[in-house]
DNA sequence: TCATTTACATACACTCTGTATGAAAGATAC
DNA sequence: GTATCTTTCATACAGAGTGTATGTAAATGA
């Protein structure tokens, strides 16, 4: 049997070349690791050569940066399609972190967002990431949440605010890494809502 | 000159050999990262050849084990010795997060725990290496602040406060991470100590 | 139709990792 | 003290992987 010759535009032949090599990067580097992950390997599983890969990407971190970025946008979407409206401003906050950890189920997600991620492109390229993906809801969520009981004392600075969306962001991060391991998932949305629930009723004694 | 072939008993040499090791290693792991550093530039650091390197470790991630082990014990060494006796459970606390930044403020630790840590030896071992360093202090804390307030509502199951001490484990790192990249330590500290405020006296208005 | 650019495939140089082998010093038995 | 065994390396080697340079065919544009 010939192969015979489609003819393709070259935007078509670009986009089904990258297409190709970055699923087929993403499964490998999802079942064994970034550094484990041999870039013969990946070409061979996307059907092309290593010339292609080089063309297309400057390097073997530059083809991971591409998986992450989808990947993080599919975190998004999936989170942004999925979030029912709430019914106060805790509900939002604790709703979302349920998405957040369902949207992180799906296999390898936090291998490449949470482990390899950090570790290859560094935190603050994956905050970058983050934030082009719209990964800004929990701080939304947040400044809505907490001015709520406009306290004095409850009346944080912006940066502040900033602060504590950054730091909070990094618990659901743990814990959706712990779900992966296997850790209960109830245990640890009960911990998420006890902070939340201590961040919002914090103001209202005063 | 000549070497004058000093006399040494075998665990002298082996201490001292290990010793140059590690302390090459994580200077270099530290200033380009683990994957960027070759084990060829460690021994010429460290003046040994690579056959001593593979004589003492398994392999090059094994070295990098050994340097994480020794900077998680260094850094529970240095909060243990700095840790004011607290006046309070919410002091305790706090005063051990302060702790733990400034013993974090020491130049490629955040890159060594945090960053490389993670993604070569995995999540679960980093953890191991933590708890075995002693780095508990902060459930005990917790365990000691949260029943204080002993509502039922508030009382939590061993499992949920385990969940707890991880996440709010992870949301210190996070702080450390974003102070460490230049970030005002003051506003982390604010978001801290409004997180565990909130935690503590979540309980006493039901 | 001719020239130029794009999208690769192949070949190459280089580096790194881990292992195998051998030698010298230290420990042990007598 | 000597012979033997073990430990601690140093050197050499095989294999794999990364990035680059070069060549070619297809697509694009004039």
């Amino acid at each position: 049997m010939q192969e015979k010759p489609v003819r393709r535009s070259n935007t078509e032949r670009t986009e089904a070349t990258r297409a190709a090599l970055v699923a087929a990067a993403r499964s490998l580097f999802v079942d064994k690791g970034y550094a484990e992950t041999g870039t013969p390997e990946i070409v061979a599983k996307a059907g092309v050569t290593r010339g292609a890969l080089y063309h297309h990407f400057a390097d073997k971190a530059d083809l991971f940066h591409a998986v992450v970025t989808r990947e993080a946008a599919a975190v998004a979407a999936q989170i942004e399609k999925e979030s029912a409206d709430p019914s106060s401003a805790l509900d939002a906050l604790t709703s979302g972190a349920d998405a957040y950890f369902a949207a992180m189920a799906a296999p390898g997600r936090v291998r490449l967002l949470l482990l390899d991620g950090p570790a290859v492109l560094g935190h603050r390229e994956m905050a970058h990431i983050d934030k082009q993906a719209g990964g800004e809801e929990l701080r939304e969520g947040l400044a809505f949440a907490l001015p709520a009981n406009d306290l004095p004392a409850n009346n944080l600075p912006d940066r502040t605010m900033d602060a504590l969306a950054d730091i909070l962001s990094a618990a659901f991060d743990r814990a959706a890494l712990a779900i992966s391991e296997g850790a209960p998932a109830a245990d640890y949305r009960q911990a998420i809502r006890r902070v939340l629930d201590g961040l919002i009723r914090a103001g209202d004694d005063a």
